[in-house]
DNA sequence: AAACCGTTGACGGA
DNA sequence: TCCGTCAACGGTTT
């Protein structure tokens, strides 16, 4: 048994002071100290040199700042409240298990998280702390609802589309809660002993050097902002009351037109449940409002059913083995993935998406749409699960449950079926900004690109790429692929492929995919054969003139 | 078996 | 800006 009533406070996610159950908790250390503890592991902050970009192999060096920031904001808080944020490095298991040990904690408490690493690393050091003694708080509270509340009630299933869940969900059980929102002081830290901590590094502590990249995030990083952020964004109330996502505008930069609120809420800079009060009491102010799936509220709650649905559901980030993911031959091919990723597939609209990720770590919810379309089902159908790894690496906001989600989503693996419906990566973009200036802005070399050319550079006559200085295929890449013709292969595609999941009831066996793979392929070349002779009439119509 | 629905497609026309 | 058409999916409801 441990002695003394010590407490620990291990954050993880739920960076934040404000409705923090787990830190409210452990603040009741009535006689003895609190520990607030967060553990930097090197397998995600190590940098990595092998890696595509700045960054570790799990985390672009834009998140990983936001990361730092919003521990420096958490440290400031605490300090304000007579405690300080501890800082340690090494595997989070290890290390917990030495300071309930060295500190002779009594109550470890950590907000629970149902993200598949916390799941196994929680379940060791749970099972290590009821085997010596120490009591263990872990909280539902980085959502509004608990997931195993949800999925018990739809009868062990999650459910798998939002209306159901909108149904099954209700309202959540701190719409009319009282929430935490400050302390008067923290109980003080005690002893450290001969356990290393530190203050919060900075990158260059970590082995990151500030020049490594040319553009940061627009986005800090911390509670503070966090706060900021929404109570900018709710003292509009007739904005709050007639937001409707799909109406934003993707090419919006300079103000985006959402919340951005994405970043806080992954890391828990910013409350959900205080979010979701903020928005019930301005919905409460105003007349009419619009409602979920479009509204803000609903944005809040799609969050809340990827969460859900990502935690009821086998092998959730994978497609085999995943019970609700449609199997399909993709494609591997490293070259063209590697294209889309570094922003060189000669669609500027595609391209300016891409190095906005690079460059901040975020980009509006339809850019996501854009590009994630064009690599899988639109264009390359190149694999959903490689587009996740390169945004689960890039995004600030990268979130395990939503990211997966999403790409299952728009690769029309899961939730969504219509893989007719295909973004143009011209048309789409040019619909929000004929003229071009988010394409300007991420791809200089293009800014003197006349806007009639600006989507298709290529169609544009070489004195007008020279008077441009953007000669296409020297100073900007040629489309890696003629749009048209790759988005019907792509069809054609999904189409077998759905055809063969529907016959085998989702029992596909590698074998099965593998001979779908090269039916396609053969397919393909003999369809590319039989354009010829359409060719030849092109040609002849040609001629008349 | 048929009707209905689904956060946000492209295109052309009014 | 809003509408119908295009071609047409899976899942749910009737």
């Amino acid at each position: 048994m441990a002695t003394g009533s010590n407490s620990l406070i291990w954050f993880r996610k739920g960076l934040r002071v404000h409705d923090n159950p787990a830190l409210e908790h452990a603040s009741k250390a009535s006689s003895g100290s609190m520990y607030p503890v967060f553990v930097i592991d090197p397998r995600y902050m190590e940098p990595d040199p092998s890696a595509f970009s700045p960054g570790s192999s799990r985390a672009g060096v834009n998140r990983i700042r936001f990361l730092l920031e919003s521990l420096k904001d958490l440290d400031s808080g605490l300090k304000k409240l007579g405690s300080r944020l501890l800082v340690l490095r090494g595997e989070p298991g290890e290390v917990l298990v030495r300071c309930l040990q060295e500190w002779k904690v009594k109550r470890l408490c950590f907000e629970y998280d149902t993200d598949p690493y916390y799941q196994a690393l929680d379940f060791k050091v749970k099972e290590y702390a009821s085997s010596v003694g120490v009591e263990v708080f872990s909280p539902v509270s980085h959502t509004l609802f608990n997931p195993t509340d949800i999925i018990q009630k739809n009868g062990g299933k999650a459910p798998l589309s939002y209306q159901s869940f909108l149904k099954i969900a209700g309202e959540p059980s701190c719409a009319e809660s009282e929430l935490l929102m400050s302390y008067s002081s923290l109980p003080p830290i005690g002893d450290v002993g001969s356990i290393g901590v530190s203050e919060v590094p900075t990158l260059e502590e970590l082995g990151y050097r500030e020049d490594e990249q040319d553009e940061w995030t627009p986005f800090r990083g911390g509670e503070s902002e966090a706060l900021k952020r929404l109570n900018n964004s709710i003292s509009d109330k007739a904005w709050v009351a007639n937001f409707e996502k799909p109406k934003g505008d993707p090419s919006a930069f300079l103000k985006p037109a959402t919340t951005v609120l994405s970043p806080y809420l992954k890391f828990g800079c910013l409350s959900s449940r205080y979010f979701y009060q903020c928005l019930q009491r301005v919905y409460k102010d105003v007349k009419k409002h619009t409602s979920p799936p479009v509204s803000l509220l609903g944005q809040l709650l799609w969050r809340e059913f990827f969460y859900t649905t990502a935690f009821g559901t086998r092998n959730f980030d994978k497609m085999k083995g995943n019970p609700i993911c449609k199997q399909i031959p993709w494609k591997e091919d490293h070259d063209m993935l590697a294209a889309w990723r570094d922003g060189k597939t000669g669609y500027p609209w595609i391209d300016a998406i891409m190095v906005q990720l690079l460059k901040w770590g975020w980009m509006h919810h339809l850019a996501r749409h854009s590009v994630a379309c064009f690599l899988t089902r639109g264009d390359l159908f190149i694999h959903w699960e490689q587009g996740r790894d390169v945004f689960e690496r890039l995004l600030i906001d990268s979130d395990w449950a939503i990211n997966n989600g999403n790409w299952m989503w728009l690769s029309c693996s899961s939730f969504f079926y219509q893989y007719n419906r295909i973004y143009s990566p011209v048309s789409f973009g040019k619909k929000y900004d004929p003229d071009g200036k988010y394409i300007r802005h991420f791809l200089p070399v293009l800014k003197d690109m006349p806007k009639q050319y600006i989507y298709e550079p290529w169609t544009a006559p070489l004195s007008v790429q020279t008077k441009a200085k953007c000669i296409v295929g020297k100073d900007y890449p040629k489309p890696m692929v003629m749009h048209d013709a790759a988005s019907k292969e792509c069809k054609r595609k999904m189409g077998e492929a759905y055809a063969l999941n529907k016959k085998m009831n989702g029992n596909i066996g590698d074998d099965d995919l593998k001979d779908l793979r090269r039916k396609l392929e053969t397919d393909e070349e003999s369809n590319i054969r039989n354009q010829r002779p359409k060719l030849n009439q092109v040609l002849k119509y040609l001629m008349r003139f």
